[in-house]
Parts: structure tokens; C-alpha cells; sequence
DNA sequence: CGTCTATTGATACTCGGTATCATATGTGGT
DNA sequence: ACCACATATGATACCGAGTATCAATAGACG
């Protein structure tokens, strides 16, 4: 996994620094998904001095190339899901916080219906 | 529609005040979703002196009554869209803001088939 | 090894929303 | 019509997520 953002990075045409390496890391061990601000107190945690802006700019990154999925939570915030860069679809269960892929796209047919008649 | 809205804040027991009746008034005349920053401005612009806080908290109030529907959008702010308290969705095109209700509940099926598999 | 550009981290900032708290104001009882 | 008192208000300060800036650092490629 983090090989494979490593690899992704690499063919994105970016530099393969320290930060990146490190977070990549810190993101391997995390399960399921996670927040900005849970990499940052990984991060912290372990005294690498990794700043506020570089996880950031390393999420949207990762978000651009497809590795890891932007959700948005009903109160506001991001958390992230890292995962294959196919077509599916993530719930995200509000009380527990676990995740499970849909690949089965129902939206589709809501989203045109609705389409239809507006 | 500001009749409803006094109303219905009424029979939940809170108190029909000034500042609440002038915001429901703005709400009227606003047409489809808007956001908190959206009445702010409003307000400020009448020089009604009404604070922040009152606004979030008339939000909150009429979000728990179901006579608005606060939506989540993408990057990461709040609307609100007046509507009735009954069960649909809203879809929100990104681009123009428009909303369309939906009461075909497609959703609820992808939702189990997931349950089901996890 | 050296250059040169991408990246970094500190800092300050913006913005949506919330907590606090003294003051003002609806409301129900008389 | 008045009063008492709880509820609601607005000013202010605060919080947390995310972004802008910018001088200093460090990959990558020759």
C-alpha cells in the first residue's frame, strides 16, 4: 500500500520527499478511514516535525490521483478512505464510523429521473 | 410560509420574538436553498441588528421542526431549503445550486443490499 | 558535486460555527 | 395593565478545519 502511493506519487510526476514517505507510512497503519486531523496527531505524536500544510497538500494529492477517497461528513468535515481508483461508491455508517464499498451505482437512476423532470 | 414557520416555532413552546419573526420574514422572501452567512448578510444589509449567534441558533431550531432541510455540500459548508416536513431527498446540482426533491427513496434499497453484505 | 525548482514548515489568516454571559424581552399569572 | 422570571438576545471571544505566504530546505537530474 504505501509502495503503491509511493509508485502513484512517482508517476505523478512529484518529488518522492520525506513527508510524503513518512505519511504514506502513518497512513498504511491506519485502518479504514481517517481525518486530516488524526494524521496530524499521528504525526505529532511522533515528533516528526511534518507541518499542518504538507498533510494537507499530501491529502489532496492523494485525492487528485484517485488513491484516496474525500468524504464528507453531515457535520462538516473531510475524512479520507484510501482505495482503488475504480468506480464505487463509500457509506460510511454515522454512529461507528465503519465504511463499505457499493459498486452497485442505484444513483445513477435516481439522479436521472430526476433530471428528467426538472 | 413565514405563517407556517411562526407557527410551527409556536407549537414547539419557544417564544415568538422579534429577531425570530424579522429572520423567518428574510427566509420568505429568499427563493430555493441559502446558507447561515447568506440570512447574515441579509440582516446586515437592513441594519436590523441581528447577531450571529441568532441566526444559527433560528437555523438549528427550524432544522429540528422539519420546515428546512440543512444539506451538506461538498466543500464542507451548510444550506438550508425551506420545505415540508415529509420524507425525500434533495439533489443539489454543484454547478447552478438548483434543488430538485426526490421521493422515489432508491436509496434505501443500495443501503440494505450494503447492511446485508457487511 | 552543484544547480535549480519543487517542497517544506512556521506563521498568520479566513471562515463557519459555538460558548459565555450580562442585558433585554416575551409570556403567563394576577 | 402590570410584574416576575425564564427564555432569548447580541457582543465578544473562542475553536477547529483549511488556506496563503514566504524564506529556507532538499530532491532530481546532469
Amino acid at each position: 500500500m504505501t509502495e503503491e502511493m509511493l509508485d502513484a506519487l512517482d508517476r505523478a510526476g512529484v518529488r518522492l520527499t520525506g513527508p510524503r514517505r513518512k505519511l504514506a507510512a502513518l497512513i498504511e497503519r491506519r485502518e479504514g478511514h481517517f481525518t486530516a486531523a488524526d494524521l496530524l496527531k499521528d504525526a505529532g505524536r511522533r515528533r516528526m516535525g511534518i507541518g499542518r500544510a504538507t498533510v494537507f497538500r499530501l491529502l489532496e494529492l492523494l485525492s487528485e490521483q484517485g488513491l484516496v477517497e474525500r468524504i464528507d461528513l453531515p457535520d462538516g468535515t473531510h475524512a479520507y478512505i484510501p482505495c482503488e481508483p475504480t468506480h464505487h461508491h463509500h457509506l460510511v455508517c454515522l454512529n461507528c464510523g465503519a465504511t463499505t464499498d457499493v459498486d452497485d451505482c442505484g444513483i445513477e437512476a435516481v439522479t436521472r429521473e430526476a433530471a428528467r423532470r426538472s
